[in-house]
DNA sequence: GTCTATATGAAGATAGAC
DNA sequence: GTCTATCTTCATATAGAC
C-alpha cells in the first residue's frame, strides 16, 4: 500500500520536473514514465490523464505559495516589515521552487476551464493579501502610494518572473534575491528606510 | 487571417497569433496554414519548419525590442528622464505588442541552439541599455543603488511579466502601465521626484 | 505556388497478460 | 500494479498533380 503513493508520486515528480523543463505540451507521458522508472501504461493507472497530473501540480503550488504570502503577512504589524516580508518570502519561493512555480505560473493556460477556475481563486487571494498590506501602510501614513492594485501587479511580476530566469547555478542566491526585492517593494511605495 | 501581404509573412502573422495564443508547441502547422487561409503544404513552400517560423518572429521582436529601449535611451541626457523613458518604453512595448512578447519572452527554450545563441546576442544588449542607464545615474549622484545589475533585473522583469498577464480588453492601458512602470523604476533607484 | 493526398512517426490513452 | 502490445488520432513534413 506504501508502494501506490510512492508511484503516485514518483510519477507526480517527474511530470513537474519535465513541465518545469520543456513545457506542459511538449512533455509527453512517456517522459513522464520514463522520469518515474516505469512504462507509459503506469501512468494511467494511477492517473486519469496528463492534465490531471498538471492540474496537482499546479494546485499544491498555488496552495504552497499562498500559505507563504499569507504567512509572511502574519509576521508583524509593522506595514513596512508586512510588506517587505511578504515581497522577500514570494520572491525566495519563486527561486527555491523555481521548478514548481514555473508550472505555477507559465501552465494556467494548459489547464481545463474547471481546473483553471479552481486555481483563479488561489490567485486571486494571493493578489489581495499584497493589496491589503499595501493600503495598510497607505492609511497608516507611512505609504505613499497613488495606485495600489497596479503597485501590488508590479511586486507580484517582480517575483513570478523569477521563476523565468533563476537557475540553482546562477551566482544571485534566493535568499539574497529575496531581500533584495524586499527592499525594492519598500522603494516602491515610497517609505523612508 | 485576412490575405493581405505575401504569402511568406502572411504565415508568419498566423504563426505568431497561435504561438501567443496556444504557445508554440501546442500550435500545429495545420493551425498555422488555417490561419493565412493556406492548406497545411503551403507551410513548406515558404519556410523550413515550425521551428524557422518561430526563429523569425523572435528575431524581429528582438530587434524591435532593443530599438525601442535603445532608442528611449537617447531620449534625455538626464538620468533620471533616461532612466523613466527606457522603462515605460519598454513596458508599453511589452503591453502593446503583448501577442509579439509572449512569443519573444516565454519561447526561447523552443528554438534550436542555434537560433537561440543569435537571440541571446539581443537580450543581452537590452539588459546592458538598463544597467548603464542606472549606473549613469549613480555615477551623478542622482541614483541611490547598491546592486545595479539585480535593481536591472528587477525593471525588466517588471516589463517583461506584463506580456503574460496583459489583455487588450482589460481595464488599464499600456500608455498609463508605462508611466506607472516608469515611475515605480525612479523610486527603485531612490530618485527624488 | 497552390492544392490533394500521403508517408512516417509519435502522441494520449487502453487492453489484457502476469 | 506492473508490464508489453496496441488502438486511434494527430503531428510534421513531403510527393506529385495542376
Amino acid at each position: 500500500m506504501a508502494r501506490t503513493g510512492d508511484a503516485r508520486d514518483r510519477l507526480v515528480r517527474a511530470a513537474m520536473t519535465s513541465f518545469a523543463e520543456r513545457g506542459f505540451h511538449a512533455t509527453t507521458t512517456r517522459d513522464i514514465a520514463a522520469g518515474a522508472g516505469m512504462s507509459p501504461a503506469a501512468v494511467y493507472v494511477h492517473h486519469a490523464s496528463k492534465e490531471e497530473l498538471l492540474f496537482l501540480i499546479s494546485l499544491a503550488g498555488h496552495d504552497d505559495a499562498l500559505a507563504v504570502v499569507t504567512g509572511a503577512a502574519a509576521q508583524s504589524e509593522d506595514p513596512a516589515d508586512r510588506l517587505r516580508e511578504i515581497v522577500r518570502a514570494f520572491t525566495t519561493w519563486h527561486a527555491e521552487h523555481h521548478t514548481t512555480a514555473r508550472v505555477v505560473q507559465y501552465e494556467i493556460g494548459a489547464l481545463s476551464p474547471a481546473h483553471r477556475k479552481e486555481i483563479a481563486a488561489r490567485r486571486r487571494g494571493i493578489e489581495q493579501v499584497l493589496r491589503e498590506a499595501i493600503g495598510y501602510g497607505v492609511q497608516r501614513g507611512v505609504f505613499s502610494c497613488a495606485d495600489v492594485p497596479g503597485t501590488a501587479l508590479a511586486m507580484l511580476s517582480l517575483a513570478i518572473d523569477v521563476a523565468r530566469w533563476f537557475r540553482d547555478d546562477g551566482d544571485r542566491s534566493a535568499a539574497a534575491l529575496g531581500e533584495l526585492y524586499g527592499d525594492l517593494a519598500l522603494r516602491m511605495v515610497g517609505h523612508r528606510g
